[in-house]
Parts: structure tokens; sequence; C-alpha cells
DNA sequence: CTAGTATTCAAGAGATCAATTGAATAATAG
DNA sequence: CTATTATTCAATTGATCTCTTGAATACTAG
């Protein structure tokens, strides 16, 4: 095989990791199993697609090497493939925040909706999170965090906050987000 | 608007990033631009593409937001966007290299091709370089260079080493990869 | 102004992808 | 064994992406 042509299928190969990236419904299931292993049913749910849709997701994000599978009875646990598949999905983050004003005016859109926050702090804690400094930290119980967060944000409710502190990235500075009485 | 449309837009706007990426020219093109800023035509060139496909690529890549145009004269110079961007090349590729065999067996092809490294070194090296923790720096002249080079290496021949050292991540471990008497 | 060069635009063919649907497989409970 | 549940498979449709081709635009030199 010439060296162009090795060349060329490297560079394929990988863009099919991009490309496994490259749908938002995947994108929602990879953040989700940041979180932990999920069964096939419990994705579906969080992302709101059908079962067999989600199937299809998660083997097109195994077949490109970013998720793990585990069988255990008659259901399916799926887990992100390791710790640098996390960092590559919070490097995309970072950069789309930081690109595209599109992203940038949903993001304020979505602060204006949970309208909780006080404006200075959240601005520049998204300044912050935006040049991939800090890990935002939710520490609201699992309902609250699922209604609305923000993007990129991992939710540990206080209750598991210990045991799952262990999981998060060591280099970076981590933020804290939360509100009301349980701060 | 609902949050969950604005949710389910938010992820497709940051797999617009994704999408852009998830083509082996277009990171070709990318990997380039990440040298310095290029022309249309000399892009073209080196991906080995026509000129008005690398012009479509490069706009492509221009909407997403990671790379940006300046124009002088009649013609077009295309450079990354900023770091970040960079960064999350090197990303993708840390993983695509870490969780695809597919990968693995070309980048030993392609060392396997050129033969001229100690193996116990190379294989060193890209380990390293695998785990993100090392710059490659291949300061051989550009000629050999592109006839073929580690993936992922940046080329700065030994007589704009210092001009360019300021360019390249400081965080990050450098290693110089040369042979033959420049060494 | 004219010729030449660099880049972009526009249209089309072929390939790949996403979501839906209904059926098939696998495991468990009774 | 049968019914039930969880997941996967397979086929289809419509959408999107890639590359090619040829023309259009923008700039420069003479």
């Amino acid at each position: 095989m010439s060296t162009e042509t090795v060349k060329r299928e490297l560079y394929q190969s990988i863009a099919k990791v991009a490309q496994a990236l490259a749908s938002g419904n995947r994108l929602q299931l990879l953040e989700f199993m940041a979180q932990g292993e999920r069964s096939v049913d419990a994705l579906a749910a969080m992302a709101g697609v059908t079962v067999a849709n989600a199937s299809q997701h998660l083997q097109a994000l195994r077949r490109a090497g970013l998720v793990a599978a585990r069988k255990e009875g008659q259901r399916v646990y799926y887990r992100v493939a390791g710790d640098d598949v996390v960092r590559l999905y919070d490097g995309l983050r970072v950069v789309a925040e930081s690109r595209l004003a599109e992203v940038r005016q949903l993001v304020n859109e979505f602060l204006g909706d949970r309208g909780a926050l006080e404006p200075v702090l959240a601005e520049e804690l998204l300044a912050r999170a935006k040049k991939g400094l800090v890990t935002v930290l939710d520490v609201r119980p699992r309902e609250e965090f699922e209604a609305g967060h923000l993007p990129g944000a991992v939710n540990i409710p206080m209750d598991r906050l210990e045991s799952e502190l262990a999981r998060l990235p060591k280099k970076r500075e981590v933020v804290a987000y939360c509100r009301g009485p349980y701060c």
C-alpha cells in the first residue's frame, strides 16, 4: 500500500470518530453515559427517542470505540469507554460554545429560562467553563438537574458526592453549582 | 421555546462541530493549517484534492467556526480559528488512536514503511503521544516530512525552529523527532 | 480594457445517514 | 412450555454529504 493511501485511510479512520459524535442524539446519550452506565431503555427515555433508535445510536458509538457494553440478565448496560472520551466530548462542547454564536445564544436562552442564577455569576462561570478551566459540578437532586442544567455539567447529588468525586478529572478546577436550601 | 426543544437544538449545534470534523480531507486540511495559514490552492495541493473541493471543505470548516480566512490580493489565506481547535483535533486523534484498532494498525504500517526508526523508541514515543502528553515535533526538512511523518506531528525545519517554537502549546512536553545528519 | 489567476458558486449523481416500523432474538418468570 | 420484557436486526424513506464539472466572480498585471 502506498504511503499516500495509508495516510488517506488514517485520516478517514480518525474522521469516523468525529462522525460518531456528529449527532445531537448521540451526544446526549454520551452525556448521560458519562454520569455512569445506563441500560438502553433508560438512555432512550432520557434522550426522548425510541428504544430501537437509541440502540442503533449506541451501536454506532460502540463501533467507533467510544462506548462499551455489558450484558447483565436481559439488560445491556452501556458506558463511556474511557476518560479520554469524556475529555473529547468536553473539548467539543468548549469549542462549540466559544465558536458558534448560535450555541452561545441557546445557552443564554437556557439560562434565561431557568432564571434562578445571579446573572453575573452565571456569566463568569460560563466564561471559565468555556475555556475548559473548570468542571461544572451540579449538586442538585437528579430531578431538578433533569429539568434543566448548564451544558456539560455533571450531576452528582449531594448524597452521592463523596463516592463519585473520584471519577472526575483531577487536573481541572471544580466548580460546584447549586441553589436553594441545599447550599 | 420549550426547554426540551432548546436542549435538543443545543446538542444539535454541538454536533455540527463534530460533523465538520467528520471528513478525512477536512482533517488533513486542518492539520496543514495548524502549521500556519495557507492559501486555498496550497492546501488543495497538500491534501491532494481539487481546488474547488478544497474550497468547499474550507467553507464547511469556516461555517463551523473552526477556521478563519483572510483575503490578501487575489488569494485567501485560511488558518485555524484558535488553539482550542488544535487541542480538539489532537483529542480526536488521541481517542481514535487509542480506541480504533484499525488506526493502530495503520500507524504501524506507516511506521513500518518508513523503517527508519529504532523500533523501541518509536513505540515509546507513540505511546506517550497517544496519551496526549507530548507534542511531537518533526524537525526534518519539509520535503522529507511531506514524504511521511508520524500522525499529528508538527513539522518545523531546523532553520525555522526558533521563530515557530512560540506557537506550540506550552503545557505539554515537546519531543523533537528527527533523523540523519540533522541530528 | 484584456488576459490570466485564485477562489467561489451552482447543479447534479452517487453514497451515506437518520428515524420509523415491524419482526427476530435472548433472557426471565410463572 | 408460554408469556413477557429488553434489545437488536432488517428494510424503507427522506434527508444530508461528497465529489465533480463548468461557470461566475474578484483581483492583478500589463
